[in-house]
DNA sequence: CTGAAAGCGCTTACAG
DNA sequence: CTGAAAGCGCTTACAG
């Protein structure tokens, strides 16, 4: 593999030089910046990116950070969308992406994150930081690498989606359209900012509607389809008046639905369901998924240009993005009785 | 941020000592040892991996690398499984992954690509490689670096699922139930060969049956659920007295369902339709799809696996795993008429 | 407009 | 069992 030196061997000219006319200096005469260029050709030269970090602090190396707390990263679309993002930005900078989930234990981010953070690899970090237990970003700001945070997580620069208001207009829908008895899939309290965000929206709405917000069933489980299922069992032999219920993602509402039907329960006629996320699938399941939107891959874009802003030394404003509800046929007006 | 040298002022060692006590070098006085350790953790001290990388050409980073085609990868569930069988080893091992997702245009992997194979942070490669216009592992090669094809590319160490063989269960499942008018949805010929290697094993097993493969009705999609519902459409037009069709992967025929349904046309009591990959949401899906399991899980982690073989000096075999068809609700015997 | 030299933070023969 | 010194491939003041 060639190096500087060679390509400067046989321009006829100083590292220095090569180094300079590559990273493109101005005040070069046209004859150097020829001879360099056509030695870096005739090599088929490419810089070694782990030499120029060391003496310049510039790695080109972005990393996309997402906790792992029980449930796969890779199992869920919605945070694949957000990389979906992250990643075109990314490699529009020319910059490349390292993924790291690490695990989070009583509090604490593992061991190889802070060697990772430390390792002089990381020019940036995005942290999707939800996890109220932990943050991602606290560990990036020690060794003082600009970290941009999707999520609810406070720091610096942030960008998230409203979910206290989408929680809010889920919930409008379903009074709007006159349910009544309407039970609640989420997770357990402090395990995602995210989710209690949406949940407080819900609880705020049915108060504005002269409901007492306490009085809402709500079940937890763990983001998964599965935990759905459970929950929704659950939800449905303590409280079997209900006519709806709000999951607050759209795999738990997927679940939720698969349980209903499995026990010939419609979806809608019966119970109404929603979700959250808008997840490409859910206008794929039957019946098609009423949720909210929170437009992952912007989130990811948007975040992703804010670390580019930060890296160029500005210091540009924390983004909220407004969340839209998509109605689709999971959810109806209760039948009367 | 404390560096080797501040280890070894606070201990009263050279560089030397310290760098060769945390790589675990015997023969050091327990003294010695406590010493270092004892700086490392009063400085909280964490190597620069950068500068290791630099002098001993081990980065502790691996690239994961998906060539991008027409198909944006973070859709593609089958991709993400294979990703998580790749960082559950990954991390394992204490190393890193970087992602990369080089555009392919006209027989040509993107020169970003090639920057980062040279840049000297990569230690191995893990790459996804099932397109004939190019070859990932062709560029790791030409420099020198360590790579594992999870594809039908060949290479040197290559894992894959047995595709000719899933392609021959799915098509014997269709004529056992006794269909005789079957419709198959792949894409272009020559744009992946594990798509190939299944139209390959179907064809295979309709001579088998007796039949003519050069008589089987194929539409060309372009692997996403869209692609599904078009192709699915053509098909219907072009052959409308075909009960049953072979999508080629699980999106396509998820999207296929889809037009038939939108159209009245009950599955699978109309027209059978069988997918391929055995993705988790397939199983949620209305009706639940018949396919074949590909283990893309394992796929990654064995792939893995080989290349920490392959880093550690070793030469491992090669790996082909069997497929498992999957039978469930979406097709059936076709109807009498 | 160009180059000599120091330095980024490690590892690794080589000596002792 | 331990250390001095060279070197990995770049960039960056500093001089000229």
């Amino acid at each position: 593999v060639p190096t500087l030196q060679d390509v400067a061997k046989l321009a006829g000219v100083s590292t220095a030089t090569v180094s300079k006319v590559l990273s493109n200096t101005p005040y070069f005469s046209e004859a150097t910046r020829q001879k360099v260029m056509a030695a870096v050709e005739q090599l088929d030269y490419r810089p070694n990116l782990a030499a120029r970090a060391l003496s310049s602090g510039k790695t080109h190396i972005i990393a996309v950070v997402f906790p792992y707390i029980y449930d796969a990263i890779f199992k869920d679309p919605h945070v694949m969308a957000l990389l979906e993002g992250i990643e075109s930005i990314t490699t529009e900078h020319g910059y490349n992406l390292l993924l790291s989930t690490p695990r989070i234990q009583s509090g604490h981010v593992d061991e190889g994150f802070h060697q990772l953070i430390r390792s002089g690899y990381i020019e940036g970090v995005i942290a999707i930081d939800n996890v109220p237990e932990a943050s991602i970003a606290d560990v990036a700001n020690s060794a003082r690498i600009p970290v941009v945070v999707i999520g609810h997580h406070e720091a610096q620069y942030q960008v998230y989606s409203d979910d206290f208001l989408g929680g809010q207009r889920i919930m409008q829908h379903m009074l709007e359209i006159g349910h009544e008895h309407i039970g609640i899939i989420s997770v357990p309290e402090n395990l995602n900012f995210a989710l209690h965000a949406r949940w407080q929206g819900v609880r705020h709405e049915a108060q504005e509607q002269g409901l007492n917000p306490d009085d809402l069933p709500i079940i937890h489980a763990d983001l998964s389809t599965k935990g759905g299922a459970q929950a929704m069992q659950m939800l449905y032999e303590q409280q079997p008046h209900i006519t709806a219920v709000i999951a607050l993602n759209d795999r738990m509402a997927m679940g939720a639905i698969q349980y209903l039907q499995a026990k010939n329960i419609r979806v809608p006629e019966d119970i109404s369901v929603a979700g959250y996320d808008n997840l490409a699938i859910t206008s794929l399941f039957t019946p098609t998924l009423t949720t909210v939107d929170q437009q992952a891959i912007t989130l990811g874009e948007i975040a992703t240009s804010l670390l580019f802003d930060v890296l160029a030394n500005n210091k540009p404003s924390s983004v909220v993005l407004p969340p839209e509800l998509i109605v689709r046929l999971s959810t109806c007006a209760p039948h009367k009785q």
